[in-house]
DNA sequence: CAATTTGTATTATTGAGTTAATACAAGATG
DNA sequence: CATCTTGTATTAACTCAATAATACAAATTG
């Protein structure tokens, strides 16, 4: 593969329309490597950093780029697609989803009344009061906002 | 050990100082059975449902009565003791500590810092404001409270 | 002080989840 | 229409957490 024959054909792929994407890798961090896809891409869609509309790399392409097995990227990108956070066209790449979340606000209701369940089960478990839980939402939300304006400033 | 022989002694396990726990265990749950005790014993003791001293039955008695392995029951009641919940006396049994939760403010806090970053960042992913997470907080807290509050009057 | 009851430690087996190797299908493109 | 690039599908190997089998250590108790 690194000793292609022939005339130099990287510039090709530097001209590709998909951006390289800044993701790192922990090959033994625990967190299975495609899920480190997930929530990196996840998080870059989240924060403005990769835009509706915009082309992600060719699994093949990112898998090399990472030393990582295609089928693991292909793997992170169909459980994005499921999430509704990206479209694949086939065979013309994929892309980053116009709209967040396409799920039915009933579903995703549910999803997030099993987190705050949870959440709040486990800050009672800790001797938390409700106030305690609430203001501590008020302040996460306000730092991701921070951090979202600064990414889409960037 | 069913077919043991002399006289009828099953009296002594019915005069047992410690309960006979209400727990329910599904064996292909995808939840490991350590973490359905875990979180089943947890929650009776927020609940009081488990008072603080009392004690808990035996590892071995426990595992029959569930029909699992001992090591199963051991290891639950060692996550239980890491997290505080209950004390282990050598030799004379397992007991429901008195204080809830002996971390330290700092440690629950950081604790409940990651655990609401990540529901902030998953209510922003489904496209819910603010006010949406901040009043489904109040809401399965008060459920929380009621179903308490039942438990208690049991 | 022997017996019983408590929790502990060590090791092996199993099973699910993760990753990789490889071959396939389908649409775009010159 | 041949070729290239895209995502897809199938299967195998590997890793690790969960559970079980078994033997051990320590304290109470009659």
């Amino acid at each position: 593969m690194t000793a292609d024959a022939g005339p130099v054909r990287c510039a090709d792929l530097s001209f590709s329309r998909a951006l390289v994407m800044q993701i790192h890798i922990s090959p033994n961090d625990g967190v299975p490597i495609y899920l480190q896809l997930v929530n990196q891409i996840k998080y870059q869609v989240a924060s403005g950093r990769l835009a509706p509309g915009e082309e992600l790399p060719a699994i093949r392409v990112l898998a090399e780029q990472l030393l990582i097995n295609p089928n693991t990227v292909a793997r992170a990108y169909r459980e994005l697609e499921v999430a509704g956070l990206v479209e694949k066209r086939r065979t013309a790449g994929t892309y980053v989803s116009e709209q967040g979340s396409p799920l039915a606000r009933r579903e995703r209701l549910k999803i997030l009344t099993e987190r705050v369940d949870a959440l709040v089960a486990e800050a009672g478990q800790m001797d938390f009061a409700l106030e305690d839980v609430l203001a501590l939402v008020q302040q996460r939300h306000a730092a991701l906002q921070t951090a979202r304006a600064q990414a889409v400033r960037e």
